[in-house]
DNA sequence: TTAGTGCCCGTACCACGGTACGGGGTCAAG
DNA sequence: CTTGACCCCGTACCGTGGTACGGGCACTAA
């Protein structure tokens, strides 16, 4: 039973004492009845036990509330729970590591051809990565984390915008159109990203919209 | 210059209003002036790029004090910074990126291992996944977080022991020596783990200490 | 001119995983 | 029998990245 002051759980399991009092108020362990008349709690091996297995299940990915879960499946053993539940939770963890590695490999990605690209010394106005990164869509190829909403960003390359005035025009057109955010335009990259909603308007009939104000227009890509 | 209104900004963004008003408060984004007599704060092209590498930034996993950090060296521009500073930033990045893959890596392969071994149905009691996790070192072959203080767990392996009484001695033994803070026998198991200060005294030492009090010892493992 | 959006601003709140503090009580070694 | 280390308990706070709310103006299309 060797039983334990709650420092000691701490140092055996390598978790602060008051970790361990924060996880009892979260009722991922229960807190061991006080001896009456006062006195130090007593833990029990139980308890170290699952400790190891909460930090074990956080080395792992699981949130703290998963591993309740898991705790609480344990708990109420002789139910109907049965290994394969706790195995599809393994699985679908591990389903999110995998998605986790993904998006992280993309990330690195973009972060490798930002370095290389990069000349490495001499002034930051030669610095290509400032530049890249001002692109709301940057080298990686497209967005890396998608939104739940309806709105898109459309790109457009514009030509035969000469001065802020044409800029002026075309942004008035975009805006006129139906399902239309907002959008910003410049006449010295030749570009304009419009917000819209996709449900109410393509970005052929935006392009088309554009060339009826006399701009040449095509699409670029589409931020979904 | 393209003059857009909050709400037109952070369409063309795709952030919330709110989200351009916490990046004010954060100093990320300077807040555009308001007009004289009232009225909306308009938000130039500037502002709009800003907020593009903002969200750009952010996907490559900078956080937003390294994002200010970074604006903060373009903004002080014509100063000694130069573009190998920022190049220097990503490159650090880029080795945070390795290392989390890396140790996605590993929290996969120690998932996939649970997955394997676990029958994936029947009762509980028969999850091998419940069991591995319980071990203070699983199924990874080793600690994936690493702790930054001088304690250590170590393992003893241990012959002889057959009841709770000997668990009593063994344990007695252990605390006795230096530099040890805690430690859980189980007679059941023939298991030691001990909380330890390893520049105090070595696995061998603890080893010795238990076969002094008549019970075979070896060391399984040390987390590090 | 009036209704309906949208902006302004301050403040409060969310989840997450802890950490810190303060005023006590308890325990064991010297 | 004192001293120092440890425990108890409640409560407050940390950093991260936002979200929500509510009262009061500003603007615009019908």
């Amino acid at each position: 039973m060797t039983d334990m002051t709650i420092g000691k759980v701490a140092d055996v399991v390598g978790v602060g004492v008051e970790t361990i009092r924060f996880y009892e108020r979260r009722k991922l362990i229960e807190q061991p009845p006080r001896p009456r008349e006062g006195g130090y709690r007593i833990y029990s091996d139980t308890t170290v036990k699952r400790l190891h297995f909460i930090r074990r299940a956080q080395e792992l990915g699981f949130s703290l509330r998963e591993i309740a879960e898991l705790l609480a499946l344990r708990d109420a053993e002789s139910n109907q729970a049965d290994a394969s539940d706790v195995r599809q939770r393994a699985m679908a963890k591990l389903h999110d590591v995998d998605q986790k590695i993904d998006q992280l490999r993309r990330i690195r990605q973009g972060l490798a051809a930002l370095v290389d690209c990069c000349p490495g010394q001499g002034p930051l106005q030669c610095c290509s990565i400032f530049d890249a990164l001002e692109q709301n869509a940057g080298p990686t190829g497209g967005p890396i984390i998608s939104e739940e909403t309806d709105m898109q960003t459309i790109r457009l390359s514009i030509g035969g915008m000469h001065c802020g005035g044409c800029e002026e025009i075309v942004r008035h057109v975009l805006e006129q159109q139906t399902g239309v955010k907002g959008c910003s335009v410049s006449h010295e990259s030749g570009e304009a990203r419009v917000a819209v909603d996709e449900s109410r308007i393509s970005d052929e009939q935006l392009a088309e919209a554009v060339r009826g104000a006399g701009y040449s227009a095509n699409i670029m890509n589409t931020t979904e």
